[in-house]
DNA sequence: ACCTGAACACCGTTCAAGT
DNA sequence: ACCTGAACACCGTTCAAGT
């Protein structure tokens, strides 16, 4: 009896604790990872996890330089508008992959080195596509979230999976309310509808994320051939 | 000694709830805000709470009521420009005000009444503009965050209150450091700086959100002017 | 109708001990 | 050097009871 339960195979270290962060967040959600769950799924108690990293902030730091480094170099020998567009994409396929990166990502207040890595060299994108270091200071701001393959959804969904299913005849009902009281915000959300007879189909997230994208990578262009500089205190495109 | 402590002077209610939910996260930080914190703020015990608010979610839900609440109406009799203008820089003032509000807006993931509201006269701004229903949708999505008055900061030092202080010789060994691993980002990060002595001084934050935000706006106002519609996949301005 | 007390099932983390 | 066990100080929330 005593010996039956399996002792850890594999000696624990910082990258199998990452890793099955990393994993466990992606099947149970962030919310659910907790360092005894993670513990629970090495087969191990939760203090031994303590040893690898030195508190759950680490952990978290850690899991978002596993996650960055999935994120493509830029490409050699491409214009900065296509490297640019392409680096961005790139980061957003890795954030589809790990839904709960975005708040992740954003909860953290200091870079890890990944992180930097990621910044620099998408900086150097702009610098040898012959932006001034002053254009290039703005643009990186003004990409914001987006570097990072998401705009600010005000409203996700998929992140809410807990959603009890409404019947028929309550949806019904509570379309109508909306259409009186908030006749605009439904007639916006079916603009991008092909069937508009039910509200809820979602939009085309990729479209909207690339509409925005290129209106202001077309807004740097614009700056960047018109010698922009900081020195006016509102810029005109 | 028995009648000494005070019974609660006033009936606790939903919205006196609410208010000393909003005080206390200006106060402590909003990590710092449990119920159990907060039934002791009202000198209450925590049970007391779920009479007013169903549980936490519904209490952070009333509190983004309440903020949202605060956002100026739309101005009447301005160009819609200006009118976007205007109102996403008073959500910007009423962000200023609540640091914690930024993540809490962010976290929730159905809209309250007061949220709706602040979409459908946002929306009405770029309807009586003469923006096109379809244009208009892509624009929404477009303003992501910036429609609540804040981008997404890459790292938002102000949040992170529990720094310490390194000593001088250290933090000189850094930027040393910095300097040879991301030259590129301490170029960027000292485009901004009067004094370039120093890394530590921060961006001209609500410059870098009206570049941003002005840069969209031009945009969207060369698209309507175009008369852009979706159909073709990428816009071009 | 509103507030209370005790309890349950969780957290992250410390500290002293085991091998 | 690495893992363990028991404990501490917290959470949100249920349930049965008080007034």
């Amino acid at each position: 009896m005593a010996q039956v339960l399996v002792a850890p195979r594999v000696r624990l270290n910082r990258d199998r604790v990452l890793q099955a962060a990393v994993g466990l967040a992606d099947q149970v959600g962030i919310e659910a990872l907790s360092m005894r769950r993670l513990a629970e799924e090495l087969g191990v108690v939760p203090m031994a996890l303590y040893k690898h990293v030195a508190n759950k902030d680490e952990l978290l730091d850690g899991m978002v330089e596993v996650i960055v480094a999935e994120i493509d170099p830029p490409a050699r020998d491409a214009e900065w508008k296509t490297a640019v567009r392409l680096r961005v994409l790139s980061a957003r396929q890795m954030l589809l992959r790990h839904p709960w990166a975005r708040s992740v990502l954003e909860s953290r207040t200091t870079p890890t080195p990944a992180v930097l890595d990621y910044l620099e060299s998408t900086i150097g994108i702009f610098l040898a596509g012959g932006f001034t270091v002053d254009l290039t200071h703005h643009v990186m701001h003004a990409m914001g979230s987006r570097m990072w393959g998401f705009t600010q959804e005000l409203f996700d969904a998929s992140a809410d999976p807990a959603q009890p299913p409404a019947d028929p005849a309550a949806q019904v009902a509570q379309i109508q309310a909306m259409t009186e009281r908030y006749p605009q915000i439904l007639q916006i959300s079916n603009a991008a509808a092909h069937d508009d007879s039910v509200v809820a189909h979602g939009c085309d997230d990729k479209f909207e994320f690339e509409f925005a994208l290129d209106l202001l990578l077309d807004g740097f262009e614009q700056l960047q051939a018109a010698g922009w500089s900081s020195s006016p205190a509102t810029p005109t495109a």
